[in-house]
DNA sequence: CTAGTATATATAGTAACTATATAGTCAAGG
DNA sequence: CCTTGACTATATAGTTACTATATATACTAG
C-alpha cells in the first residue's frame, strides 16, 4: 500500500472504514494512539490504508479489555519482538473470551428451550411423571450449616459452576430430603443442584434421577408453599403413593421473567413409590 | 431457592457472587435494575441466590451491546414472552459476536506465524524462490481510478473482507501488471489482494498464485522503492529472468511494528521466467 | 467495651466516547 | 465570482457505566 494510486483517505473516509464515529478517531489523534500520518497546512487529518491494520489490532486489544492507555503503552514503544509478546499474551485473554460467548450463547439457547417448555405447562394441575436419567451436579451438603457456612457454600458451588463452565443456564434447584419434607421443613435443602444436559467428564458429585416423580407447581412467594405441599400430600394418597427419598424444588418463573412475587412459580417434584 | 437454610446475602456477600464491584450494585440498585429483594430498617441490602440469575441475565445483554437503559426498559415490564421475544433477538447478536471473536482469535493466530516467519528473513538478500499455489481475494481494478473511485473500491474491499470474514490478519497487498513495472509506475496497482490461506467456498474474484519469484525487501518509505526495484532488476539481468506478468507488493512491517516510517519493510515479489 | 470489619449515603472522579457549537475549506453549479 | 452544501477543524460540554473517596453508622469477636 502506497502512494501513486493509493491516495491518503480522510478523517471521515477513515471513519467509515473503520465504522467508527469520526470523533473517535479525534479522539485517539489527540490522546496520540492512532494519529493520521499526514497533516496538511490547514490541519486536515489523511490516513493511509495500511493504518487500518493498527485500528484492526487497536479494537482487538480493547475488545479484549486493554485500556487505551496500555493499549498505547505498547504502540509508543513498537517492534516486531514486542508486538509478537503482546499477541502471545492476549491468545490466552482472547480464548477465554470465547469460552465465555460459547457458554454465553448456550445460556440463551436454555433459556429459550426453558421458557418455551414452562409455556405448555398448565400450572395447576398435579401431574405423575416419569422422569428420565439426569445428570445433576451437586452443591456440598447444606443440610446443617449456619448462614456463614451457607453462604461460603453456595459462593463455590457458583464459582465452581462458572469456573468449570457448568452454568448452561438451567436454574439452580435445591434438593429437600424425605425425613425433612415429613417433618414440614419443605425447603430444607440438603443440596443445591443444577441440571446438566450435557455432562463433562472429570467433575465429581454427579447423580443420576429417573423415576416416577409427583409434579406440582407453586404460584406465589416461597412463604406460602405449603399449600401447595399440601395439595402434593392429598394427591399423593388419593394415588396411593409413597413419598421417596427426594423432593426437587426449582424456580420455572422468578425475578427473570415476573416482577412481582406473587407470581413467581416453584415447580415441586415429588419423587414416589408406586404401591 | 427460598427460606429456610437459604439466608439472603448481603451486598458483599452477591457482589463477590457476581464477581463484580459492590458499588457497581450500589448503582443497578440506584437506577432500578437490580434492587435487592429486601433492605432491611438500616437500610441494609439482601439479596436472594435466585436474583444472580438477573444478573447474569444483565450481564450478557451488556455484553452484546445494550445499554442499561434499555435492559431497564426490559426488566420493568417482565413477562415470559417478552423475556423470549429478548432471547431471540439476542441470540442472533450472540452469534455474531462469536464470529467476531473467533476472526479475531485467527486474527492473532496469523499475526503470530507472520511475525515469527518474518524475524527469520535477511531483509537486504535478494533470493529466486518458487512459491506455491496460493489463493488470493482481490479487489475491483483500480487501475485507473480517480481519487474517490479510489476510495469507494478500498471501502467495499475492506467492508467484503468484514462481511465475508475474509480478513484473517494478513497484509493488503497490491499487484502491478508488467507493463506497469516495466514503465517505471512501480505501485500503479491493478488489485488489492489478501491471502486466504483456507479460502471459502462462494466467493468469486479467486486467483491462484504459483511459479518462481523474485523476492526483494525494501526497507523505508514508499517513497523511495525505487531503489530496491533497481537493483531486483539488475538482479533479474544477472540471473538471466525475464519479468513475468505481475508484480506483489506487500507489507511486512508498517504501522503495527514499527512507529518510523524509515523502518517500515515492503515485500517485493517479482514473478518472473527462467530463460 | 473496644477494635476491626462490615454496612450505608453522598459526592467526586474517570475512561471512552459522543454530541454540540462555531468556524474554516473546498468543489460544483448558476 | 459567488453562493450553497458538504465536508473539515477545534473546543467544550454531556453521557454512560462505573469506581473511588469521605464520612458516618452498624454488627461481631475477643
Amino acid at each position: 500500500m502506497n502512494k501513486k494510486n493509493v491516495k491518503f483517505l480522510t478523517s471521515g473516509e477513515f471513519a467509515k472504514l473503520c465504522k467508527i464515529n469520526k470523533q473517535t478517531l479525534f479522539y485517539y489523534d489527540q490522546i496520540g494512539l492512532l494519529s493520521p500520518i499526514y497533516k496538511n497546512d490547514k490541519g486536515y487529518r489523511y490516513y493511509s490504508l495500511n493504518q487500518i491494520e493498527l485500528f484492526y489490532v487497536i479494537d482487538l486489544l480493547k475488545d479484549l479489555g486493554m485500556s487505551l492507555k496500555d493499549i498505547q503503552q505498547y504502540a509508543q514503544n513498537k517492534s516486531p519482538e514486542s508486538f509478537l509478546a503482546l499477541m502471545y499474551q492476549q491468545k490466552d485473554e482472547i480464548v477465554k473470551k470465547r469460552q465465555e460467548i460459547e457458554m454465553k450463547e448456550k445460556l440463551i439457547e436454555t433459556k429459550i428451550t426453558l421458557i418455551e417448555e414452562s409455556l405448555t405447562v398448565t400450572f395447576d394441575e398435579i401431574t405423575l411423571q416419569h422422569l428420565p436419567e439426569a445428570t445433576l451436579y451437586l452443591s456440598r451438603n447444606i443440610e446443617d450449616t449456619t448462614d456463614e457456612e451457607f453462604v461460603e457454600v453456595i459462593t463455590e458451588f457458583i464459582g465452581e459452576l462458572n469456573e468449570a463452565q457448568l452454568d448452561t443456564g438451567y436454574p439452580i434447584g435445591g434438593i429437600t430430603k424425605r425425613k425433612h419434607v415429613l417433618n414440614g421443613d419443605y425447603s430444607k435443602y440438603t443440596y443445591l443442584y443444577i441440571e446438566q444436559p450435557h455432562p463433562k467428564e472429570g467433575h465429581p458429585y454427579f447423580k443420576a434421577v429417573k423415576g416416577d416423580f409427583l409434579i406440582g407447581y407453586h404460584i406465589g412467594e416461597d412463604t406460602t408453599l405449603t399449600t401447595t405441599y399440601e395439595k402434593l400430600f392429598s394427591e399423593l394418597e388419593r394415588l396411593n403413593l409413597t413419598l421417596g427419598d427426594y423432593v426437587f424444588e426449582e424456580y420455572v418463573y422468578d425475578t427473570l421473567v415476573k416482577s412481582q412475587k406473587e407470581h413467581y412459580v416453584t415447580k415441586i417434584m415429588m419423587q414416589v413409590i408406586k404401591n
